[in-house]
DNA sequence: TTAAAAATATAGCCTAGGCTACATTTTTGT
DNA sequence: ACAAAAATGTAGCCTAGGCTATATTTTTAA
């Protein structure tokens, strides 16, 4: 036992092959999920308001898209708004849930609210499936005779 | 109620471009984390251990070797093994106590181990100083009448 | 000692994702 | 209706971070 510590334990390689991997995903989720709120709330989704949700210039979500549209989560049409195909509502709704629930983790487990505001952006594209699992059912068992929350 | 959703909520942009930034300086601490196991291991830091380690080609590894020294956080000379700088030291062990008390408690919460191996290495990058107090807190007193882990 | 193997360096290519500057099209207001 | 403003498109540049292919240097073994 020499190469291996822990019985779980894969390659240092298998974790950051699997974050790197996330990583590039992640600006994906984020424009799909901020699409479809931008949908929800305003009826449509412009690049300008895609740009500044996003923090980024206008060039920048333009490609973005593009990006989106290249991968089938999105169409467009010249100088009309952006809309998500099923396969990007999909991935919008995932990754509201997964926001959702990262969110309600980190308040239950006694993080301020601002700081869970924020950092749950960054957490929720690395958490897996099983993660996810786990915290649903810790809030399942915390949040017990109290209303759910939506 | 139009704007602002929530009394700690702050724009969608500060949250993304948190979660940009963090998701570039990822992979300097991952590096710098590794190099310093590297060398608690085995006593040095090769380029041809980094790259498998990342699982990465060599060039890859010689590339943001480059960039840690160029940040000041490493030095090497050509066909040498590679050295972290006081800062870069201090960001390993930084990375290190982060992922540390990620890990443990994603384990306390109820994530499977292999999970909270995995998914550790992609969260620890975007938890901020508010939220790894709260954790630790957690842990604290989740763990009373325990032994400390390390 | 010296040839083969391993490690490292380097060059060059690719994509993603930022940006600015500038052109074009739509929208808006007078 | 039309000029000004706003939105969008596009070109071109940059860095980061992957890769392969090809030197070069060090290490190893015969």
């Amino acid at each position: 036992m020499s190469d291996d510590q822990k019985p779980s334990d894969c390659d240092a390689a298998d974790r950051f092959s699997k974050a790197r991997s996330e990583r590039a995903s992640a600006l994906l989720e984020d424009y799909t999920e901020l699409i479809a709120d931008l949908m929800a709330e305003h009826g449509e989704a412009r690049i300008a308001d895609i740009a500044r949700s996003m923090g980024v210039a206008h060039p920048t979500a333009t490609k973005a898209v593009a990006r989106l549209k290249r991968e089938g989560l999105a169409t467009s049409r010249p100088y009309r708004g952006v809309f998500l195909t099923p396969a990007g509502e999909a991935m919008a709704e995932k990754a509201r849930q997964r926001h959702r629930i990262v969110h309600d983790l980190l308040l239950a487990i006694g993080v301020p609210a601002e700081a869970a505001e924020l950092d749950a952006e960054g957490i929720e594209h690395h958490v897996s499936e099983d993660t996810l699992r786990a915290f649903a059912a810790f809030l399942a068992v915390k949040g017990e005779g109290e209303p759910p929350r939506d």
